[in-house]
DNA sequence: ATATTAATCAGTAATAATTACTATTACTGT
DNA sequence: ACAGTAATAGTAATTATTACTGATTAATAT
C-alpha cells in the first residue's frame, strides 16, 4: 500500500549508514552520500531517512532540541551522549528486561517499546580543556564545539 | 559563581510549570505565563528554563527533531510518548536499579545518569479517528494535531 | 532609604534544523 | 513506446531556538 521505490539514493544513504559506527545528522549523511550523488539534495536525505526509520530499517535517535541522529544498527541497544560536546556513542547493553505489560496496563498507553539513553562526560572532555560547567541536564550541544565539528 | 536572581520571570514561570501535570513546550508555558505578565518575552522563557534546567529545578524533556518538553518535576521517573499525537505522559515507575558504574567502566565516560522513555500510542489515539500509520518510531508529532493543540 | 551596578528583561533580528513546494526525472506495468 | 506516478533536485518557507541591544530592576553596599 506504501509506494516504496528503491532508488539509487535511498540504497545509497543505507549503505553509507550502515558502514558508520558513528550516529551522524541528515547533514553529515548528506555530505557523505555526495561523494558518490554529487547532485544529492539535503531534501532527499531528510525523506528517506524518515521513510528507512518508518520502515524499521535504521533508527532515529532522540535528542534535547538539537538535531536528530541516525543509526545504521536497527536492534535493540542503547546509547550514551556527552553531555559536554555532544558525542554519541553506542554503550554495552545490559538486556534490561522491561515489564512493557506492566507499563501498558497502568498507562493505558499501546506501548511499541522504550529508549533508554545514558548520559555524562566522554573521555575525550574529561581529560580536556573544555571548562563550561554542565550544559542542560538532559543534553545538548556545546555550540562552538558543535559548529566546530560541522565545519571541519 | 554563577550569579541568579529571583525575578518576577523566573518565579512565575516554574510556578506555573509546577502547577502543571502535564510537559509543556516553552511556547505553552510563554502563553500561561502571559497571563500574569502580558509583557513576558519569549526569550525569557528560554532563558529561565534553561537556568531552571541547570540548576536541577526542573526538568527539559528531549525528542528528536521536536520541541523540547518541560517537567516541573525533577525527581526521577519516566514517561510515555505518544508516537502519533506527540502526547507526554509520567509513567508508574518500575525504579530500575541501572548499573552505572559496569556502563561507566565499559564506556569510559564519567555517567550521571539516564534517561527512560517508553513509547507507542496513547489511549486517545487508540479509540480514534487518527488513520495515519506510525511516524518516526521515536517519537515525533503530528502536524495537524500539535497545530491544532497549539492554536487552541 | 538611596545610589550603584551588574544581572536580567523586552523586543527584535538572526540561525539552524527541518519541512513544503514545484517542475522535472525515471521507474513500472501495460 | 507510453501513460501514470513515485521520487528527485533545487529552492522557498516554517519552526524552534538563540543572539543581540538598549532599557529595567534586583541585590549590594553605602
Amino acid at each position: 500500500m506504501k509506494p516504496t521505490r528503491t532508488t539509487n539514493q535511498k540504497r545509497i544513504i543505507l549503505e553509507e549508514l550502515r558502514k558508520l559506527k558513528t550516529h551522524p545528522t541528515a547533514a553529515d549523511i548528506y555530505d557523505i552520500a555526495r561523494r558518490q550523488l554529487p547532485r544529492l539534495s539535503l531534501g532527499t536525505v531528510y525523506r528517506n531517512l524518515d521513510a528507512l526509520t518508518r520502515s524499521g530499517e535504521i533508527r532515529r535517535i532522540a535528542s534535547a532540541g538539537a538535531e536528530a541522529r541516525f543509526d545504521g544498527n536497527p536492534s535493540q541497544h542503547y546509547h550514551v551522549r556527552c553531555v559536554r560536546c555532544g558525542r554519541l556513542d553506542d554503550v554495552e547493553h545490559p538486556k534490561h528486561d522491561m515489564d512493557l505489560v506492566a507499563i501498558q496496563r497502568s498507562s493505558g498507553y499501546d506501548i511499541h517499546g522504550f529508549e533508554l539513553e545514558f548520559f555524562g562526560i566522554c573521555p575525550m572532555c574529561q581529560s580536556g580543556d573544555n571548562e563550561s560547567g554542565d550544559w542542560r541536564n538532559i543534553t545538548n550541544h556545546d555550540q562552538s564545539d558543535h559548529a566546530a565539528r560541522r565545519n571541519q
